[in-house]
DNA sequence: ACTAGGTGAGAACAGCGTTAACATCGGATA
DNA sequence: TATCCGATGTTAACGCTGTTCTCACCTAGT
């Protein structure tokens, strides 16, 4: 860990082979999908050998893992900075909802993984639960603050959080769904008229979603 | 077209390939993953030649697409025998979210497909976009009928439906995670003890689940 | 009876994930 | 400083896959 430069004009070791595999996977992944990735056409862009990859991870599967808790590591990291800015409960919980719809966006190949079971068993990688765990526990936090402002709903946090967790991601899905259209030539069907109108509410219209959310739980 | 046994001994012709592909891979991924899905193997267990397969769907992602397509003209299918029943909005309302939530379960392999953007392009399938909307009709028509009662807030029917929508999403995808969790055996890790707690209210206390997240809508 | 087209079989190709055995480096120890 | 060991990268090899092409068969309509 000497060396952290980038060009590998000669050398032995990559300098840190495991992030150019994730990043290069991220790339791809943002162009194209997860069913055509692979980990020799990676390891050839990088410019190592077809199998050096596996020196980093177990399986193809266990990569997508790997993003899938490097994307929990950062959109724990931005929930924290924002944690800690002095500001009243239902400040906090806007901050908290629009931190995880952008992240969402900004990092939605990362995000589609937190909640696709097809390309890994999520309780096989402790780390990956332990940073979801963080994030969770972020939002939790947030809600307990609210409830001692007597800001939310007579039920417990976990049920609150729950609820919160869930509409955020109904939220996200959809906006990626909308994504997936836009990037289509052929978007402009009769009978998909409403679902275009329904979803770009939610993507235009940002912060009257999260207020709409935050009225299933508020007091 | 003329038999349709089950019995294809000897017979040239299987019958009905593509539904019995469509079956074949559904309940292969009720049990693996999408990403272990093969074709041959698919074609090896029902006893056709590896290719067949190819005379029923384009390519792989085209037989993904069928089964979402599928998916959503069996929820469509469902939705419109709940809507014939004569009950009031609000009990209409809250059949469709029991069913949506119930067919996400039950169908968890074609509703995984339903938003699934790294297995197929939503906008090459025609098809899929029909049924898909017509399910999407059904819950607007809903709304629409409740909006008459003046039972939803000052909102446009598509506005009102894309919250519930995405909400019924947010629940069915933390629902999935959940049953992803209960099949690994290590499941009981300390720091995840809040968000299992949380996904559990979600899946115990439903018909609580779908009144909060109507709370969102109601005036 | 004949033909056209839908359906299945079989061979072939490049690419893939994965494993095993071997090579090379860098940092810790003596 | 010399040495050795573990981490990292390479190469060869295996069986399997998606996909395409050509050919065989079977059914329906004339």
């Amino acid at each position: 860990m000497t060396q952290t430069s980038e060009d590998s004009s000669g050398s032995y070791h990559h300098g840190d082979l495991r992030l150019a595999i994730l990043k290069a996977a991220c790339e791809h992944l943002r162009r194209e999908n997860a069913e055509s990735l692979s980990l020799r056409a990676l390891a050839r862009g990088i410019g190592v050998s077809p199998t050096a990859p596996y020196r980093h991870f177990d399986s193809k599967n266990a990569l997508f893992a790997g993003i899938a808790t490097w994307g929990f590591q950062i959109l724990s990291g931005q929930m924290q900075v924002l944690l800690s800015e002095e500001t009243s409960p239902m400040e906090s919980f806007m901050n908290l909802g629009r931190c995880y719809l952008d992240f969402s966006r900004e990092h939605a190949e990362k995000y589609q993984l937190f909640f696709d079971s097809s390309l890994f068993v999520f309780g096989d990688y402790p780390r990956l639960q332990e940073a979801s765990g963080l994030c969770f526990g972020h939002l939790l936090g947030v809600i307990q603050l609210g409830k001692r402002y007597r800001l939310f709903v007579d039920r417990e946090e976990e049920e609150i959080a729950a609820i919160v967790w869930s509409g955020l991601h109904g939220v996200a899905s959809l906006l990626k769904l909308q994504h997936g259209r836009e990037m289509t030539p052929a978007h402009q069907q009769l009978p998909d008229r409403p679902v275009a109108k329904a979803i770009r509410f939610l993507a235009e219209e940002q912060d009257q979603t999260l207020n709409l959310l935050l009225r299933s739980v508020l007091k």
